[in-house]
DNA sequence: TATTATTCAGACAAGTCTGTCTATATAGAA
DNA sequence: TTCTATATAGACAGACTTGTCTGAATAATA
């Protein structure tokens, strides 16, 4: 009953570069099994549909991303300021493709609950991050950095430009100087 | 050579609003001359391609953002958080469906670069308005109150609610104060 | 050995998409 | 009147989409 993971891995790691690099509904099913080197039927005996295929892929992409920042972060003294440069290099890595979840939301119609839901616990997880991370007396300095750095995102992504997260960056310092 | 600016205000505006509601990519050129009721070769007529009815969109968005803005804000005293009910109300209105411009960047490919210069123009146009707004000391102000007003129009549209601009906008209020 | 799980290639169905084209109609301007 | 601008309906081309299905092959397990 041993299960062969080697196909059904290959359609997942195909499928997350293709769906982050070119968007949901602009990579077909065609596409993926062409890159992926599997018949069409292997990838319907893994994933049901076009839309679990999507499910498995948010799935991997909160993994990777939360393993990729916290190895990331380990041995650097300041965690918070860490995560923009872990976002400078993801920018250098994805060509300025910005948030895998946030990308996804504009293309799926509100209908399509799990997925939604996929990309609501992933940002959730980010809030989190920042409020292990600061400690202090202003309840609302966490999600204060927490917003600057999704902009950073967002505006490095629309400008293909690192300066906004620079920026943003030297903006969170001082904030926290002030109010750590 | 007067021109009959019925039908093809008609197809704007039903494409705004598919656009907007529905995403670009997910709009087909057949919706929109139904509900428009013209004839196929009529929108072909006034738009080249449907890529060109989207700057067309783009462009009668952003009209239509500022004047709207404006609009509102005529009669508030504070400006700057008057931006906050503004999006509150939008948010209502389109049932949190978010920022028409970024929406559009995660379906078009970097290559399409006239819709994306008119996302760009279109925020830096946002980011102007506080910067107008915004007199200090702090040369990063307006660009911080930016940000989070940005992620209160992802937030609330992630959410599908308004806690975000409500909080996000309680914190510019204790910003603009701590450094007014 | 027999059974079951997995994989393959690729045809096919049924639908979508953008854009072109034909052919006709109407209204205003030259 | 004749020409041009604008409008209509809708067929059509060609390419795409997701998902199903056939039929065969392989490999592990009972």
């Amino acid at each position: 009953m041993q299960e062969n993971l080697e196909v059904r891995e290959r359609i997942l790691t195909v499928a997350t570069t293709l769906f982050h690099r070119q968007g949901y509904n602009e990579t077909g099913i065609n596409q993926i099994i062409k890159e992926a080197n599997v018949a069409k039927a292997s990838l319907y005996y893994h994933f049901a549909t076009k839309d679990d295929l999507c499910i498995a892929y948010l799935k991997r992409r909160h993994e990777v991303w939360n393993d990729t920042l916290q190895e990331f972060i380990r041995d650097k003294e300041d965690k918070i300021l860490a995560v923009f440069d872990f976002l400078m290099e993801d920018n250098e890595q994805c060509n300025y493709r910005g948030c895998s979840f946030l990308n996804l939301l504009p293309e799926v119609p509100p209908g399509k609950k799990e997925m939604l839901s996929e990309v609501q616990e992933h940002k959730k997880g980010v809030l989190a991050f920042f409020e292990a991370e600061i400690k202090g007396s202003d309840p609302d300095l966490p999600f204060t950095v927490y917003s600057l750095f999704e902009n950073a995102i967002i505006e490095s992504q629309l400008f293909q430009s690192q300066e906004p997260v620079l920026r943003l960056k030297r903006i969170v310092v001082s904030l926290l100087r002030a109010n750590g």
